[in-house]
DNA sequence: CCACATAGTGGCAATAAGCCACCATGTGGT
DNA sequence: ACCACATGGTGGCTTATTGCCACTATGTGG
């Protein structure tokens, strides 16, 4: 039984708490308050252009002053399942209440945290630029979104953070193939061709503009708002996602040029 | 060490341990050897032509004397991750040491069990019938197999675990729509209308027979063995997967009649 | 008032699935 | 030995959906 700590004077009472855990496990009895279970979150939005995360600068040790992906202990006065959790998260960093959220992948074990044996729950969200408010000062924490292409290079992640962003990554990467998830990266109205761009910056790649068209509005799931996009040259059609339109899955792949 | 202690001795000790805990939380401070993380995984395989799931009688309270997901803590001092965790229940339960497996979707909330707030990460596994050796006297457990279409009516399963028996059941219908998946629930050599068979059964739709075969062998992830099936009418060319060919993506899914 | 950029469409080619009839080749009964 | 039968396997047309690309439509701004 190996027990590295710092705070020497928890060290006699951790021993005691160890075994008594294992007793209370050998007994199937548990009520503890502090699962020992973490939530983070890839929050995605576009942006200038490009797809974007939100990334939030440790205030607290482990990895103190390092840039991470948000999230924390799930409360468990607060939470009642682990979505609250996320939306809670979600709510804390950016100030958005509603959102598309889903559970991508769940990560366990001995080293991907110095404290020990963790798990963290990792979420997908993906909010409209227009919605956020960045809440700087709230908790006096660095907040930034950072462009998906600069981290790696310019921004590192702590902890295993970069294998958890690179699975929502590709989650929603590999969604965006055959659903419409894109709607949720774009303010309640846009136009077809705002969309599509959505779609390619996503993809990281051209998508034919006919095809697409066709694909979005046969699958019957936006409306015309009626009102016009002006601006320059000629004006679009703005479009909104209908009511329970939301997760439209297609029969095909968007392919790329053959 | 020693670890003796009465249930009722341990009272007291909880509320302090609490507090503990809450101290550790504070500082940021986890070395806990027993994360509150249970692994539970829906087993499949294909017997006398039909979807079947492994389900254990539980031993121990909570819910003892009903049917369950197998499935169990993690143990900090065999499992590094959470996939070994995975496999050491699915060797512990079916013999099998190698097979498709793949992390679905975790649960956590403070109702799905009645020991507190609890976190389950859920876990599909695909295995061959050949492969089987139920290991019922080892562990005293009752371990059997239940059509999937049996479950709810003849079957009902403790805690949560409908719902994540029913998360795990939709991923594999969903995979196999667009994906070679079902191989795995065959054994290593096999002919191409086996291969269908479980594909229907999986689906519950037939398929067409010109159209899957195409699909398959256009998809160059099998390979002729060289044998031939014998036994009643015309003999069929066996195949097994080619290595590293186990997860093929098609660019549509698997349609049924118009 | 005209060039231009962007919105939106027509229509055919290419791809992959559905459909179904037809041929191929064993086993087993007489 | 032979033939009915069940199952394996394929040819070839139809249908559905996407790719392609040129062409038309309609504003803005000089």
């Amino acid at each position: 039984m190996t027990i590295s700590r710092s705070i020497s004077a928890t060290v006699s009472l951790m021993a005691k708490q160890l075994t008594e855990k294992q007793f209370l496990k050998n007994y199937n009895v548990h009520d503890f308050d502090v699962p020992l279970v973490t939530v983070d979150m890839a929050i995605f939005t576009v942006k200038e252009g490009k797809l974007q995360v939100l990334v939030v600068k440790r205030a607290q040790h482990p990895a103190k002053g390092k840039w991470a992906l948000p999230g924390g202990f799930v409360d468990m006065t607060l939470d009642k399942t682990l979505n609250d959790t996320a939306y809670r998260k979600l709510k804390e960093k950016t100030g958005v209440d509603t959102s598309y959220l889903e559970q991508v992948e769940s990560f366990g074990g001995a080293g991907r945290d110095p404290r020990g044996w963790s798990v963290t729950v990792a979420y997908l969200a993906l909010i409209s630029s227009d919605d956020i408010v960045l809440s700087k000062d709230e908790s006096s924490e660095d907040v930034t979104w950072v462009p998906i292409e600069d981290m790696g290079e310019k921004v590192e992640l702590a902890f295993d953070h970069d294998a958890v962003l690179k699975a929502c990554h590709g989650r929603l990467k590999g969604k965006v193939q055959y659903t419409s998830l894109p709607v949720n990266l774009l303010p309640a109205d846009f136009t077809l061709t705002e969309l599509q761009k959505t779609f390619e910056i996503i993809l990281d790649k051209s998508v034919e503009k006919k095809s697409f068209r066709r694909r979005i509005l046969d699958a019957d799931i936006l409306e015309e708002t009626g009102e016009m996009k002006t601006g320059s040259n000629r004006p679009a059609k703005l479009y909104r996602v209908k009511p329970e339109g939301e997760s439209h899955f297609f029969a095909r792949s968007l392919e790329g040029p053959r």
